[in-house]
DNA sequence: TTGTACGCGTTATCAT
DNA sequence: ATGATAACGCGTACAA
């Protein structure tokens, strides 16, 4: 297939040469097809298919400043939820001309603005970052990116541009809504890491506690620590030591759900009746524990997914549709681990 | 300190004329520092800085025709255990030169040729691609890629340039002779996926069976559905309905495993006594979970991280030191699941 | 040690 | 509808 013995890449003058036409003519097959007569378009096409020929994308971006790269920052790779995003940013991307950069920020709201500018050098497609929470200058880089730029996973009041996502404070609020309506009157708060996502979460519970004339006690335990399953575990140990009285908590994440169920076991807490548990994100084990365990469902996959479409609409439409907002909602998923008798 | 005001991205040639310099001098300031005067490389640097200048990547790979690109091909971004892996490799890449391109092969080795075709059209610095059992297409692609390539997550014979992984036969077996040394006498085994690094597993844990005398029976179950903590409930239900003489599990993966135990406790058979559960990679919730659950521990960021740094080493040593397999080996990790009371 | 000048593969402008 | 040809920004002989 890939004819180029001598190991020298095929290039767009190579089918050129074959097919007896000039560069520029290849060239335009490849990106304005409509302009080239059906008779050439299909003998290049052969001459591409025999010679194996695949454009050298670093000589486009450079000729056309302008590279199909998509560029995407993510807080974190390890993490399950974003690694959902990517999911759907990967299988938006298939079969498009664009590829994906990915950078990963660790959370830390500088680093993300190093890869912004980073990124920024490419002259990408477009650009998929997390959240809302960018450094003024990371802003300002944003400001004038000279290509759509969607914010993922929030929504909030002043998108940069593009924008799909959830109110995680309406989210935690109806969770928590959830709980009281349950019967629990205690709930607690297990966080971990608490960046501002996170303490979104929160204001939300605590604001629904409040509008329920639900006094929280010494019920909200948090950590700047990662989550993580063990974690989670210790936090209700932590939580159960200086606030006895809670009969359900809010965990900030699945992980976090799951370590406390794990950790109520071990101390024969009756699940839901002595305590009730409420995960965050609805990764696909909590239907699966015993018992199973209501979450917050959260359309991580579609995020990923709409954030790629959002750009590629807007790149195909001469309008640029600015400051378009996608919420895409969340969805209590009840299980036994609420379901209290009364 | 970006001081483009008129959003041209600075150049090299900006620096140049900013310190009094042609580009030449500029451009081996940053590739060869070694040849260009201490002054001349101090006053360069710090209108570098002032200016804002980053280099334009697709500018360099064209002059260079070599880009400051790892390719990475992994066969699911969602599953942990390549998160894993890539966590390793971003965090071995970070504050290199280099940056990372990754594609899924969502298992497909066809998928994966494209990519490996694809991205080696980026002419990068390193390759890096999962398991053995690439198409001979893409073996011959590999043969000359012209770059240093690094298998991950297995070891196997016929490496094609370097290796890091480790048997997942001999962890297999090594598992399986566990449950068999706690006194567990009808182990069986639950599959999912069933990839070829899958079915290297079940070859080890027929293989030891084998060894020790032991009758697999109808013990073995299997399925092509990607595994989940839901599947693997279903997966053990499934084969206790035919196997009911079966004390202890082999589960492909932790997922399988924590879905099994689950399954376990619904139908209140006592764990690790009446059924012994082993699970494979040994997540981090494993040690977790109620009771904890034993495991293979395997050396996923290790991996990642290894893998970019044989590239390092390839890039920066003349000798290429081809045919280098680095074998991490694996832990049985022993947990309450599988501690049965003699 | 530093500068000059050409080439990398493609796009885009201007002719034809 | 197609062909020349000049950029694009940087690396690297070769020259100085």
């Amino acid at each position: 297939m890939n004819k180029n013995k001598e190991n020298k890449p095929v290039t767009m003058r190579d089918v050129a040469q074959e097919v007896g036409v000039s560069v520029a003519t290849v060239s335009r097959a490849l990106r304005n097809p409509e302009v080239v007569s059906e008779a050439l378009k299909s003998k290049i096409a052969a001459a591409i298919e025999s010679l194996g020929y695949l454009p050298d994308p670093a000589a486009r971006a450079l000729a056309s400043t302008r590279s199909d790269v998509i560029a995407v920052i993510l807080p974190s790779i390890s993490n399950n939820v974003f690694a959902a995003v990517m999911d759907g940013i990967y299988s938006a991307v298939e079969g498009t001309r664009y590829s994906v950069q990915l950078g990963y920020s660790r959370y830390a709201p500088l680093s993300e603005e190093n890869l912004i500018r980073l990124f920024l050098r490419q002259r990408p497609a477009g650009m998929i970052v997390t959240g809302i929470d960018q450094t003024d200058a990371a802003q300002a880089l944003l400001a004038d990116a000279g290509c759509p730029v969607v914010q993922v996973m929030e929504t909030g009041p002043a998108p940069h541009d593009l924008m799909i996502g959830f109110s995680h404070y309406d989210a935690a609020r109806a969770a928590t809504a959830h709980l009281i309506e349950q019967g629990y009157r205690n709930p607690g708060f297990l966080g971990a890491r608490m960046d501002p996502r996170t303490q979104r979460r929160l204001h939300g519970f605590r604001d629904e506690l409040r509008a329920r004339g639900i006094d929280e006690g010494r019920r909200v335990h948090t950590t700047t620590r990662p989550s993580s399953v063990t974690l989670g575990g210790h936090l209700l140990a932590e939580l159960l030591g200086v606030a006895p009285e809670t009969d359900a908590i809010f965990c900030i994440n699945d992980d976090i759900a799951l370590g406390a169920m794990f950790e109520a076991q071990r101390r024969n807490l009756r699940i839901p009746d002595e305590l009730g548990i409420c995960g965050f994100n609805d990764m696909e084990m909590m239907g699966a524990a015993e018992p199973p365990i209501t979450s917050v469902r959260t359309f991580r996959r579609e995020m990923g997914e709409g954030a790629v479409q959002l750009i590629l609409d807007a790149l195909a439409g001469d309008v640029p549709e600015a400051g378009k907002v996608v919420d895409l909602g969340f969805q209590i998923m009840p299980r036994r681990s609420t379901m209290r008798g009364r």
